[in-house]
This record gives structure tokens, sequence and C-alpha cells, in this order.
DNA sequence: TACAAACCTTCTCT
DNA sequence: AAGAGAAGGTTTG
């Protein structure tokens, strides 16, 4: 007997384009999406190519605009201009920000005299959680690679374009599901492949993405609180916690301390600082609260700026890059 | 409470 | 050519 069903295109792959005004002075898309907040996205063209809620998003931009093309299993009921004016946090305006930046510390100038358009972005939870469990101890091409094989071994392929294929981020339960440890130390994860199990099994345990949303400023949960429960889970201490509640539940006053951070904070704030060799959590404390004092309510955002104008910062790593293109050519 | 040392792997520089 | 040192740290003793 044949069975009649209307045909109903689930995973029906569509593709649109938009346009938001956007100065290019407001969003840099390259250190923005490159500079180490996200892993997920590539250079295209002369654009960027990433993957975020569940569709794969390309993008540029030119001095007043900023254009995309979005594709994947879209739905008539989403606004994808808003979806993409929401992770860049379009809303808030930079200009201002660094305004009061500029009035209240003497020497954020110099660092936005070599980067800005740099925007924290507003990204999902459950991605930036096993993502910067992923950065202890590593650098953005390697994590990107590990965040890219997480996708491929535990979730779903989006769709295919040019050839290639888009994944979404794994889910928390597939993450907890059996021999992940084992799987993600046979593809070199390291001591990682046991954080990411465990706090995959961990956060089901404790009631899986939900118990995430509810550490989300917007649920009225407190920078402090968040923290606090976010260091409970395997492989997350204070640095990798002030990123997940920076970068993915809207507490802007967080400041991830990490190397970097602490090589500007000795040479330009607390130079006390400098007999130490090692972000202590004490030092990791100490430097939050005084540039949180002096940056404000988004500090943490500034400190995303001044981060990016160091590690972008050509003429603080001229010799490796010489010595880069000398092997090339020759 | 406060430090080291260990932890996995890759890449760079010497 | 081989080995130390660092890479946007966390855990353990």
């Amino acid at each position: 007997m044949n069975i009649i069903r209307p045909k109903i295109y689930i995973n029906e792959v569509r593709t649109k384009h938009g346009k938001i005004a956007c100065s290019s002075s407001e969003l840099d898309l390259g250190v923005t999406l490159k500079g180490g907040q996200s892993f997920r996205w590539f250079d295209h063209d002369d654009g960027y190519r990433g993957v975020f809620d569940g569709c794969v998003w390309t993008l540029t931009q030119n001095d007043t605009h900023l254009s995309y093309t979005v594709q994947g299993p879209l739905v008539d009921y989403k606004n994808y201009d808003k979806i993409l004016s929401d992770y860049f946090r379009l809303d808030v305006c930079l200009h201002d920000l660094c305004k009061k930046w500029i009035a209240s510390d003497q020497h954020f100038k110099k660092s936005l005299n070599k980067t800005n358009g740099v925007r924290i972005l507003n990204q999902d939870v459950v991605e930036n959680v096993f993502s910067f469990i992923c950065s202890s101890n590593n650098n953005i091409q390697r994590i990107s690679g590990m965040v890219q094989k997480l996708c491929t071994l535990f979730s779903e392929k989006i769709c295919s374009i040019e050839g290639k294929d888009y994944y979404s981020f794994p889910s928390i339960e597939a993450l907890a599901s059996t021999d992940v440890e084992n799987k993600l130390r046979e593809e070199k994860f390291g001591y990682r492949a046991g954080y990411i199990a465990n706090t995959a099994k961990h956060l089901v345990q404790l009631g899986g993405k939900e118990w995430l949303s509810n550490l989300h400023k917007e649920n009225n949960a407190s920078y402090v609180d968040a923290r606090k429960q976010l260091v409970t889970l395997p492989g997350v201490g204070p640095k990798v916690a002030d990123c997940i509640c920076l970068m993915s539940l809207g507490h802007l006053e967080a400041i991830p301390v990490d190397t970097h951070i602490f090589q500007i904070a000795k040479a330009s704030y607390l130079p006390h600082l400098k007999q130490y060799k090692t972000v202590t959590p004490k030092i990791h404390e100490e430097i939050g609260n005084y540039l949180r004092e002096l940056w404000g309510p988004s500090a943490g955002w500034a400190q995303a700026l001044v981060f990016c104008a160091k590690i972008n910062d050509v003429t603080a790593c001229t010799t490796s890059r010489n010595k880069r293109e000398r092997t090339k050519e020759s």
C-alpha cells in the first residue's frame, strides 16, 4: 500500500542575500572574525565565510555596508538582517565607547591608532564553552582545526557549497556520548580530550544548554555568579570562563587575562607586576578589577581592542615575518 | 592560600 | 639537525 505524504523539505538548502548599513570604522571584519574570538571563519574571496546559527554565511564589507549571503535550511519567519546584526552587536556604537575609553585611559589611543573596528561577537554559548576549552596552551590555527574536527565528527552537515561541506556545531549531548574522549585523543586533542568529554557529561547532568543560557545577562545572571558557575566545569579556569562570559553570555565587563593582556598590564598599567612571570588567579583578579575600573561596564570590549592592536602590530613581529618571507623566496 | 610542575601537540627559532 | 620554548591555560600536589 502506498502512503502518500506531502513533500516537506526539512533540510532544503536555500540562499538569501542581504545588506546592512555599517561603516568600516564601526566594524573591521578581519580582526573581528579572525582575531581569536571565533574559530570558524575563513578567508573567502575578498571577504569571509563561516558558520553560525546553523547556516553558512559569506560576508563582505565596504566603507558603508556589510553585505551577506546566508545559505542553509532557511526559514521564512526568521529575520536574517537581525540575526547578523545581533551577532555583531551592531546596536552598540563603537565610536561612542572609544570616546569614553580615550577620555579615561591615556594609553588607549595608541591601540586605537593600530586597530579599529573590533567588535565583541555575540556567539553561541555551547560552541564557545568547547572552543575555548580547546584554546588552552594553544594557537589559533590549531584551535580552528580542532573545532572543525569536533563539528565533522560529532555534528551534522548543513550543506555543501562549491564542493565543500559545512557543519553545525555539535550539541552537548553529542559530545557527552560514548567514547568521545578516545576519539578526540586519536585526533591529537591531547589532554583537552578529557576536558571536553567530561564537561559535556557534567553539563548534561546540570541541565544542558538551558543551564548555560541561565548564566546570560539577559536572564538576570550576574557576571560574578556566571564566572563562578563556569569554573566548576573541567578544563574551564578563570581565563576561559571570562572568554565565555564576554563573548557568549553578554557580560561585557568580563576581561580574559591571557599572556598578552598580562604583558600589556605590566607595561602600561600595573608596573609593580613586572616581577611576576605567570598569571596566577590573584593576578588575573587584580588586572581584571583594575581595568574594569578604568574602562567601565564594557571593559571586556576595550580589552579586545587593545589585545588585537597588540597581536596585529606588525612592527612588533618583524623578525619572524621577515624570516618566513625569506624562506619562501629562496 | 600560593606556587610550581605536568599536561598534549604543533610550530618557530636557534 | 635536534631541541628548547611558546602557543590567548588548567589541574594537581
